[in-house]
DNA sequence: AAAGATTTGTTCGTATGTATG
DNA sequence: TCATACATACGAACAAATCTT
């Protein structure tokens, strides 16, 4: 049954179509999408209809407008699609990922904790050193619940971001909640990050919630205070 | 000569007509505006013009608009200086400001373009020392278009947070966009933070948007580590 | 470099569906 | 119940910026 396919808007259905044409890189960024009347031609509504939908997308931050051109696919659309009102990112133009540690475990009772589980339950612990243009500039320790180390163990290796991996296989987020704070780097954490121990790190406790409201990620990263940046955008 | 308002685009002039009602509090928080229809004879102008000024409106956090009837200006309450969604505090049970330098400026390029002002523009300038329990914690320098300048001078001294001051006066913010960073202290603010040289400080950058969607206000704030607590929530 | 075609931006008019009061 | 008001959707025309020839 499509019944609630039916009652969306006809410029939302539209909108949906065109942001799967750019989600599964039929149009890419930078490339201009078909102009209006082609638009119209091919899902055969009237030109209000496309317009409301590529304005939607426009003040979503997929497409970028201008007079006389047709729309095109704004370059890094990545947070636009997921979280609304917060730009979070580390300076660099290489940035990757290092394994230190990956495993099961039934310690680290304060990641038990925040992710609401029991004391006896086992957690999946990961620990990552996080580099741009081969520079180590963070040290992220993230816990999950078990159910989830699976996925995590398949995609930690290339993803940068582990979300859009979970989001594939039916794990959605709907809130996070992220403290700010600092630390002073421990011997160990100054050897990786290349820098004096004592020195000031700037951490970041995130509580990923997911759709049923139970917590599926707690993480703390430490960042270098030259490489962290980070933008809160809110109404 | 008014030619470049007669350029601008009919939706935008109505758009600027009606923020002017609620900002001269013809329209108040929370009370209904005329309907369409009665804008669209009012103006003289077509519901394709009036809609698009509306959404703009709502767009912008000033109306809010629900199937049925008319849009209502958004309420404007004390919580916009509380943010929702966000925490955000230093650690201490006394605190308290200390105000260092007050002065109107011709320079502050950085500070003007934050704010939107031409560079031969004149900004307000305040430099404050935060305190906590005694302990000075943070270093905050703020700027403001002049116009402000006599409001933020009265409740400098005494108020920690000078959004109300503002509010009460009909100067209402609808946006907040924060970069934190990190930086390492100068020789005068480690001096003032009891602090040495060269040690990291946080560092946040904050431009307050007004109803009309110009920058009212922008601030660099410069935490000792130790004093800061961040929390952040989103959906 | 100039002219013409294409494309988006703005504005009007009209009609129907649906939620509010 | 029922009139009012907003949301959605169609069509048409001209202006202004861009792209193509």
């Amino acid at each position: 049954m499509s019944q609630k396919q039916k009652k969306l808007p006809l410029y939302i259905q539209i909108k949906n179509k065109l942001v799967s044409n750019i989600k599964d890189g039929t149009w890419k960024p930078g490339v201009s999408i078909p102009s209006e009347s082609r638009l119209i031609e091919q899902y055969n509504v009237s030109r209000t209809t496309i317009r409301q939908a590529i304005r939607e997308m426009v003040q979503d931050g997929i497409l970028e407008t201008s007079r006389g051109a047709p729309a095109k696919v704004k370059e890094i659309p990545e947070e636009s699609v997921g979280n609304p009102g917060i730009v979070h990112h580390e300076i660099g133009t290489e940035m990757s990922v290092i394994i230190l540690r990956m495993e099961k475990s039934r310690t680290h009772y304060s990641a038990k904790h925040h992710l609401s589980l029991p004391e006896t339950a086992e957690v999946f612990f990961m620990e990552r050193l996080r580099t741009a243009d081969g520079i180590p500039i963070a040290i992220q320790r993230s816990f999950f619940p078990v159910e989830a180390g699976e996925t995590i163990e398949q995609a930690a290796e290339k993803e940068f971001d582990l979300f859009p991996a979970l989001g594939e296989r039916g794990i959605y987020h709907t809130n996070i909640k992220e403290h700010v704070s600092a630390a002073n780097a421990t011997q160990e954490e100054a050897d990786l990050l290349g820098m004096a121990p004592g020195e000031a790190l700037i951490t970041i406790e995130r509580t990923t919630l997911g759709i049923d409201a139970a917590p599926i990620e707690y993480s703390m990263t430490k960042y270098t205070p030259k490489a962290f940046n980070y933008t809160i955008e809110l109404e």
